[in-house]
DNA sequence: GGATGTGAATGTCTTCACAGCT
DNA sequence: AGCTGTGAAGACATTCACATCC
């Protein structure tokens, strides 16, 4: 198959909200340009987006919007649910765990750790903290597919070892680290001290 | 000056974390080899990048890293302070508060909102939580220079709109929505439902 | 000798523009 | 006539490779 880039999963990703709200608005059908207008991209970016994919077009017409939402849930792999773990039980984690939106996109919360004794044993949702030491058995117990990290910068590298022993092979990293993990396994970093650097940046350059 | 891509500026910025490293190491100088390991890049990549702003190395040795912390710092805006406001006072935007590195890298929350009465009046390490309405007032008096949006996503347009009508020109959003702005407002996203939805994409594959 | 700075070459992504289908 | 699907062109980003300087 094609290797997709990143900005085009991306898209496809925004191109999926804006359907899903217009199928639940009643809108049967869309055409390329409407769509990009909302997804902010062009038309013609629209459709070689999804024509690495298929043809799921009408010409003259445009996409079926109910259809067009199967087949992009299809292609991320949203047409099931995904065993998720969350490292991490501070204020970050807490407010990803309760941020429900997930669940609702098919990534479920199924186990906990925390490496702070005090919080080990609380009660999250149903859900019982456990401590690092458990991860291994616990993430192979409960298969999980993705983990995502909420620890401090400096407990990350030790965190990200132990996900990735237990045969993990996705990880969302929100700690400020450059992380490192075998080429089988994907790493997506989401670091918010990145982006206000941007911001700077573009302030700055004025 | 030549454009510069949101690319090269992430980079600049791992290049920047890295170097302080060092320079708290007693490291002196660096070549761009070794700053490349570490920044996730080529050497290649590290001398054009850093060529974009400037020749600040000594061919034979490599760079002197003192120097090029304030040099990055001062590409990046980083060598003052900015003055932020975080509106939503939810758990993310708890959590961002807390977030203390920010003050570190010189961004000083000035001020925190929320549209909810029953949080509104708290008192949040020193700064009293403003009601929505006061935004425009507040930014204003405080000089604002960067806003971080951490409300749910059908609140975020709204408070977009007013933090631009109160000359804001820099947004962080944290909401999963497609927000839009004025062409001379800098926006930039955290979405974390997309970064999960890569993931998805990438196990999917396979 | 060793590492930078940078044109040239390569690779990747986006936009154009139009043939082809409905 | 209208809109898709897609090669070709163009823009942009990365990597190569080497002359240049310390």
């Amino acid at each position: 198959m094609k290797k997709i880039s990143e900005s085009a999963v991306r898209r496809l990703s925004l191109y999926l909200r804006f359907l899903q709200e217009a199928d639940a608005a009643g809108v049967e059908t869309i055409s390329s340009g409407e769509l990009a207008r909302r997804g902010g991209a062009t038309s013609a970016q629209v459709r070689k987006d999804l024509s690495l994919f298929g043809s799921f077009g009408k010409r003259g017409t445009g996409y079926s919007v109910r259809e067009l939402v199967r087949e992009i849930r299809t292609i991320l792999g949203l047409d099931r649910t995904w065993r998720v773990a969350l490292v991490g039980a501070g204020k970050l984690g807490s407010a990803l765990f309760s941020y429900r939106d997930f669940e609702a996109r098919g990534f479920q919360i199924r186990a906990v750790f925390d490496s702070d004794p005090g919080k080990v044993g609380a009660s999250w949702g149903g859900l019982t903290v456990f401590p690092d030491e458990e991860m291994d058995r616990i993430l192979r117990e409960e298969k999980v597919d993705i983990a995502i990290v909420a620890v401090p910068a400096d407990a990350a590298q030790g965190v990200v070892d132990r996900i990735v022993r237990a045969g993990v092979r996705s990880i969302l990293n929100f700690a400020p680290v450059r992380l490192r993990v075998p080429e089988a396994v994907t790493l997506r970093n989401v670091d918010v001290t990145l982006e206000l650097e941007g911001l700077s940046f573009g302030l700055n350059a004025r």
